[in-house]
RNA sequence: GGGGGAGUGGCGGAACUGGUAGACGCAUGGGACUUAAAAUCCCAGACCCGUAAGGGUGUGAGGGUUCGAUUCCCUCCUUCCCCA
């Protein structure tokens, strides 16, 4: 019997346009199915559709087309995240304009994700750049704004020279620029602000109920907010009315203060010193240490240094005088941006005291009770009893650091206070490829924000792109404009928004894209949202992830929602690794996720990825491995076309089957119990993969022994074919529905059922029981599963091997585990 | 420096609740088919000793708990990621 070749690039083609033709895939809230959201992180269109990308939308759209067959109503969209840098150094190095540059990209992008067979809603796709979509980024700044949640103010910022650009605390790493890794300089700088610190508690709070994400990526965020909880002390100057307060998590400590230190930047260091004859050596260095990078200034290997401003404060706890210094190593940004000085009980404060000769006075003694602050060589950070305390002496201070706050309270010194790591969220950009943030500064207004009529502000095609400066600033058209409030002259800002803001509410807008009153239909998100599974890079943990979460409980609180975290579960997917190192373009090690399909189809491609290893782990490529998985899906084409014709008889039970034929159903049905378990409670594709390759197998050693006719057992054959096809349809689309038409089955296979399993197949009649002494496996014996523990080890020490195992020795201890094993001990 | 993963044949990986380590696949060797090759099909295989039956060793290293540990606990090594 001669069979049509397995061709993927006729077949794979095909079906694609019938699936859009047919609008297979499109989902509408009308259904009485419940519903689920599957989605994967948006792509960069960048062009290029990497390995990356590729394994992404491999793992989504088998999780997708399951869940429908399960009887969900899937929601799975696709968009472009299509604002950002590579589009804008396009235009200045190609001359091209950013927005064609991008509408390309995206095409470019689109149809490599159209031969992968992706089972979108293609009619819900978005991209960030199109007016229809940052509208909505402005409409949201200006509601931010006037709950107070967006603000503008002069801040020493992170700036990258490279981009040309200032930067949020999350998109530094090392010191570095995310992007281009520039070392990042600290700029004074008029900046527009999110105030995410407004939801600290709550970012950190609700992540204990996201039972269902990654523990690394909650342990990183809750890293990144960094709560502490500590008191703010205040120290009131000699000399003045001034007080300097500070943040410390030790307030045990008090009575151990020497000495003050200010952060260079701190507002009270010019007031401090001016005037005195140490003005311009303290000032000299504040500017010189400003110049450093916060990574410089903190490494904790590199000396401290620091100058005395010849300013004394005093301790308010016992009244002693202490000299105010100002030292590199203390940054603005963390706390209130100064420090007090307790050298006994925190080394770096030890090392600094040591050097500048100050004064190291124990207040918690260790347990010989004999640490003398003139001879310690290091500084004691653990717990004990206090000495030179005051009313605490002698007790411990772990215990007492309650009291200490109220003591602090009650006499106004202090109070009790949380300090975090995040810091608000600054999303100017002094960029054009973005979103323009709607305010106009008027001579004679100020800052107006421009009406929600007027939105969206649209970006101008009048641009230059040297290459310097922000491009936006060339654009008498966009400049110049009239405020909305006197009708005067007024400018437009021309920083543009951080365009993690467009990634930050995109999976409400798939929700109706074409919506127009509001960044979404309220009612269709409400049925929608949350999203039930999120898939993406484990890079995202911060960043992307962190502020979509605040963005929700924003819109939430605009009433937009009720939503209150948008991603149910997260799955973050491990790298494609190739030769033991990332796939890169600077490595050279790319495999082109075009080439590929090209060669051997979507199908197989999507099987390698998914079998090669679990989501959740490296993958590392294999040309040849991609070769197997082509040979396994011609082996199941060749499979099913040989034998169709079985097909037409009874599938399963209705005709008399032997034992063999018995036994290839009972491998089909626990085949669809492994495989469903595999994908819906494991999340693990490979497995799931492998236990249909065993399947495949075991039809195959069947039908060989039958020959083609096929007299007995024709049911359990053309039972185990359309059970192959369906369990493969997930993950090899394209080939399961044309074996789908090749069995005479309706069009299409996406719209069926998932098999169910007969649980009374999944049994066995006989199961292996092995029979250990002393740990060891001597022998093994088949039994019914349902044998009882008396029965087994009577079995097992029937055997002659055991027996002669037991002669001249004691037997110890017997253990049954019934329908496993018996394990015998001897002395 | 702190926090979190990971380490299993030649390779990717499996072993789900402490119960037969190495499923499935790749590569390899042997065989069938063929004038020949490709493709396909069948067989073999952790390592060591042994013709074999069988025995011993084995999940990064060392120790512990247990009748039994890839799985739990302690110490250490290597590596990756995050934060410094």
């Amino acid at each position: 019997m001669s069979s049509p070749r397995y061709s993927p690039r006729e077949l794979e083609p095909k079906w694609q346009a019938r699936w859009e033709e047919s609008r297979l895939y499109r989902s509408t809230e009308k259904s009485s199915r419940e519903k689920f959201y599957c989605l994967e992180m948006f792509p960069y269109p960048s062009g290029d559709l990497h390995m990356g990308h590729m394994r992404n939308y491999a793992i989504g759209d088998a999780y997708a087309r399951f869940l429908r067959m399960k009887g969900y109503n899937v929601l799975y969209p696709m968009g472009y995240d299509a604002f950002g840098l590579p589009a804008e150094n396009a235009a200045i190095t190609r001359k091209v304009d950013p927005a064609k540059w991008t509408r390309r990209s995206i095409e470019r992008m689109m149809s490599v994700q159209r031969r992968m067979g992706l089972s979108y809603d293609w009619e819900r796709t978005l991209a960030t750049c199109e007016p229809a979509y940052y509208h909505w980024n402005q409409w949201i700044f200006l509601k931010f704004l006037e709950r107070g949640l967006a603000y503008r103010r002069s801040a020493p910022v992170n700036w990258c020279p490279s981009c040309g650009t200032v930067l949020a605390n999350e998109q530094v790493e090392n010191g570095g620029c995310w992007r281009c890794s520039s070392q990042v300089e600290k700029k004074d700088l008029e900046q527009w602000f999110f105030k995410i610190t407004e939801y600290a508690d709550e970012l950190l709070k609700d992540l204990d109920a996201l039972e269902n994400w990654p523990e690394r990526v909650k342990t990183m965020q809750r890293n990144w907010i960094g709560r502490s909880e500590g008191a703010e002390i205040d120290f009131p100057l000699v000399g003045s009315d001034t007080i300097i307060s500070t943040f410390t998590t030790r307030p045990d400590t008090v009575f151990g203060i020497t000495y003050l230190v200010l952060a260079p930047e701190h507002p009270l260091v010019a007031q401090l010193v001016s005037g005195s004859e140490r003005e311009k050596a303290v000032l000299d260095f504040a500017d010189r240490a400003m110049r450093q990078s916060a990574i410089e200034r903190t490494d904790e290997t590199r000396d401290k240094v620091g100058i005395d401003t010849g300013r004394r404060f005093i301790n308010p706890v016992n009244g002693q005088q202490f000299p105010i210094l100002v030292a590199d190593y203390v940054l603005m940004e963390y706390g209130t941006g100064a420090v007090m000085g307790v050298p006994a009980h925190d080394q770096r404060d030890f090392e600094f005291a040591r050097k500048y000769g100050l004064p190291v006075r124990v207040v918690i003694q260790d347990e010989t009770g004999a640490l003398d602050g003139d001879t310690m060589v290091c500084a004691y950070e653990g717990d004990g009893p206090m000495v030179d305390s005051g009313p605490f002496n002698g007790r411990n201070n772990r215990e007492a650091m309650g009291h200490f706050v109220t003591h602090l309270e009650d006499n106004g010194w202090g109070r009790s206070a949380v300090g975090y790591r995040l810091r608000d969220w600054l999303i100017s950009r002094q960029r054009y490829w973005g979103t323009p943030i709607p305010v106009i500064y008027c001579g004679g207004c100020g800052t107006v924000p421009v009406p929600e009529d007027q939105l969206p502000v649209l970006l101008p095609h009048d641009v230059e792109f040297t290459g310097e400066g922000n491009p936006l600033e060339t654009s008498p058209s966009f400049l110049n404009t009239s405020c909305p409030s006197c009708s005067g002259p007024g400018r437009r800002e021309t920083d543009t928004m951080d365009t993690f803001i467009d990634s930050s509410h995109y999976f409400f807008r798939y929700t109706d894209p074409a919506y127009g009153k509001l960044p979404f239909d309220p009612d269709k998100a409400a049925y929608w949202m949350p999203v039930d599974q999120y898939i993406g890079g484990i890079e995202h943990a911060i960043l992307h992830l962190l502020y979509a979460r605040f963005f929700t409980k924003g819109l939430r609180d605009l009433g937009l929602t009720d939503v209150g975290e948008p991603f149910t579960r997260l799955l973050t997917q491990g790298m494609v690794i190739k030769d033991g190192a990332k796939m890169s373009k600077s490595m050279g090690n790319v495999v082109p996720a075009e080439d590929m399909m090209e060669r051997y189809g979507a199908d197989t491609a999507r099987m390698f990825i998914l079998f090669a290893s679990p989501p959740e782990k490296e993958l590392e490529w294999s040309d040849q491995g991609v070769e197997g998985s082509f040979r396994f899906l011609t082996r199941v084409h060749r499979l099913v076309v040989e034998n169709r014709h079985l097909l037409n008889g009874a599938i399963g039970g209705q005709e008399v089957e032997d034992e063999t034929a018995r036994s290839l159903r009972h491998a089909t049905h626990r085949t669809i119990r492994k495989v469903t378990d595999d994908i819906e409670r494991r999340f693990q594709f490979n497995t799931a993969i492998s236990a249909i390759m065993e399947l495949v197998n075991e039809l195959q050693r069947f039908l060989t022994e039958r020959g083609p006719e096929v007299t007995a057992g024709r049911g359990a054959a053309g039972e185990a074919i359309r059970v192959i096809v369906l369990l493969l349809s997930p993950f090899a689309p394209h080939l399961a529905e044309e074996l789908w038409e090749t069995i005479g089955q309706p069009y299409s296979v996406a719209l069926q059922e998932w098999p169910q399993y007969d649980p009374d197949l999944t049994v066995s009649s006989s199961v292996e029981v092995v029979v250990q002494v002393n740990g060891k496996v001597r022998a093994r014996f088949a039994a019914n599963p349902e044998a009882s523990e008396e029965e087994l080890k009577e079995a097992a020490l029937r055997i002659p091997r055991i027996k002669e195992y037991l002669e001249g020795s004691e037997l110890v201890k017997l253990v049954v585990v019934p329908g496993k094993l018996v394990s015998i001990v001897v002395r």
